[in-house]
DNA sequence: TTTAATTTCCAAAACGTTTTGGAAAACAAT
DNA sequence: ATTGTTTTCCAAAACGTTTTGGAAATTAAA
């Protein structure tokens, strides 16, 4: 079934069928009523080739997947499937088309971008993985292409982003922390050129403040994506021997696993001779017992709320946003102290 | 740039330029490759509307997502990424299009494939999460639509498949652990309504009767995907338990995330007190020590395989496949027994 | 009632390709 | 030199839409 059958059957020119589709004002609502009702009898949908060529715009939003980050990180795919999920329900809602790239090397997603935006003509991007003054930004808006950030940069950010609140979650697991009277409190984190542990970091600092609790150098460590028994070993030297911290923060489900190797080595039971708390933590969880306490986000509405974005029909402004709010589940890996 | 202005740079008509970049025979290799060279130094390529359009066809690979098995089970996502990573290397150099869907129900999925065929026109699928008597088959053989599975079903196979090789696989653990003089081995597997678990478990008794060992039914469980304490305490109660166990197969991560849980509970040292063999296994090892000897399998390869097979030029064989040969990773978790 | 404004419709052009059905040119056979 | 083949090219039609620029029909205003 194609526009020129559909319309024979209704007795209307294409252009009327076309435009009774398109909700434009210069059909009436009866007739208007009526091509929805044989577009939908007929199983008529427009061929996006052909829509695309004729208005010379496409209605696609292309998404790059940056395989070399998750091939070699895979706890971080949980994250990553959710968000997709969250911005695929809102694109099938929506009528728009949805391309995704695979990029097993930085270089090879520079390439996908390119060809997303001069091959495919997509008219929506979301980004992720972005760098300080990244070239993509410039590019995009110089395109006029609509984009939001999957995170965001440093500093001032002119572009619509949509993130995780790192900051007050670190804030938020100090005060769950600190009602429970621990006061030693060490936080594992990765390299803060990383947007997320940088901020991660400040909730930290900033609660310590607060609180009028001195930092200490040594209960803060900072752990690259490498070997996890590396990981383990330097958390068991680092954290561990120090008996004054009665309690760690884990910045990310890689330095969780880390964290729960180098207690098992160390004989040291999780939520009895010491706390654990993570961000996540939905993969060790089915591994290790007692499962752990974990600050999560929904990332599906993260992607739900970039789609959004995106699709809202007035101009984008370049301040919109969306942060989703923590939330801890407590589980049994932190235990309250005695005063 | 579009084929118009390029066929002026060229002094040629639009005709001999399509036809040129086509690699058809009624133009001259001289101005082929006079044709070529001006493409790639005005960076020229085909409007994929356009081109889809004209030519009544299109050169598009179809995949749908299951997120709604993905996002519960996440330790299988893994997995995924690799397969698809596979997929998209191929994809990359091959000059096809890919269109993914994403399913959160079984009903969206039925829809995800309809929409691939009938709006989008693949001309190509890889189908995943195959059925027996599985309608889809019928249908893409009907509509004379390339594709192949990712995985296969029971009895007779009239379509083209990859797949990992399930029977050898527990077959090759089987020698493994009997080498090192295990001779109680308990296998834990899922439903064999799974086929790949179907197969599994094929491959473990046939081992046991060539080597005329008797079947124990107490060695064999099956658990369901659900709550890993379940699991954890199902294995504790009907593994743990008896002590004549020596060695554990896990069919899945799901079921050695299980048994790493059970093994702690009841304070049996994994590689010490039990050895513990598991498929995949590339998640749990970031959590737990000693890391697990475990039975892999090169997923890109299947997922390379796979389109390899969808673009060769001659026409699919229904019987052609391809089998994934494992491999073990020998790690911490396997003892050798005394005579 | 006539004119002006608004609503509702449509024919034709355009989008950027591929394909069809030759035509012209070059070469070969007689 | 003529005829037949083969090679190399091209004009025009087609693909299924959207959009443009009115025209006809209806309603409102004078």
């Amino acid at each position: 079934m194609n526009i020129k059958k559909l319309a024979e059957k209704l007795e209307l020119s294409i252009t009327t069928v076309s435009r009774g589709l398109g909700g434009y004002s210069d059909v009436s609502e009866t007739t208007r009523k009526k091509i929805i009702k044989f577009a939908k009898k007929y199983n008529y949908s427009p061929n996006p080739n052909a829509s695309n060529l004729a208005s010379r715009k496409t209605n696609t939003l292309g998404f790059v997947i940056p395989l070399y980050g998750l091939n070699s990180n895979k706890l971080n795919q949980a994250s990553f499937f959710e968000f997709i999920s969250g911005m695929s329900n809102k694109i099938n809602s929506e009528n728009i088309q949805f391309i995704m790239k695979f990029a097993n090397t930085i270089e090879e997603e520079q390439k996908a971008y390119d060809n997303l935006i001069k091959v495919e003509k997509v008219n929506k991007v979301v980004l992720h993985n972005l760098k300080k003054n990244d070239p993509r930004i410039k590019f995009l808006q110089k395109n006029k292409i609509k984009f939001v950030g999957w995170g965001r940069t440093q500093g001032r950010i002119n572009y619509p982003w949509v993130d995780l609140d790192n900051e007050s979650s670190t804030n938020l697991i100090m005060q769950y922390l600190f009602d429970r009277n621990h006061r030693n409190i060490a936080f594992i984190n990765v390299d803060e050129k990383y947007n997320f542990a940088y901020q991660r970091k400040q909730g930290y600092l900033k609660f310590l403040k607060k609180n009028k609790i001195k930092f200490k150098k040594e209960n803060y460590i900072s752990v690259a994506y490498e070997d996890p028994d590396q990981v383990a070993s330097v958390i068991e030297k680092k954290i561990l021997k120090n008996s004054k911290i009665t309690a760690i923060i884990c910045s990310t489900e890689y330095s969780a696993a880390g964290a729960i190797k180098a207690c098992n080595k160390a004989n040291k039971k999780i939520g009895i001779d010491i706390s654990l708390i993570t961000f996540d933590g939905n993969v060790v969880n089915f591994i290790t017992s007692p499962s752990l306490t974990a600050i999560i986000h929904d990332r599906k509405v993260l992607g739900s709320k970039a789609i959004e974005i995106l699709t809202s029909e007035t101009k984008i402004k370049n301040n919109s946003y969306y942060l989703a709010k923590p939330e801890i589940i407590e589980r049994g890996s932190v235990l309250t102290l005695k005063k």
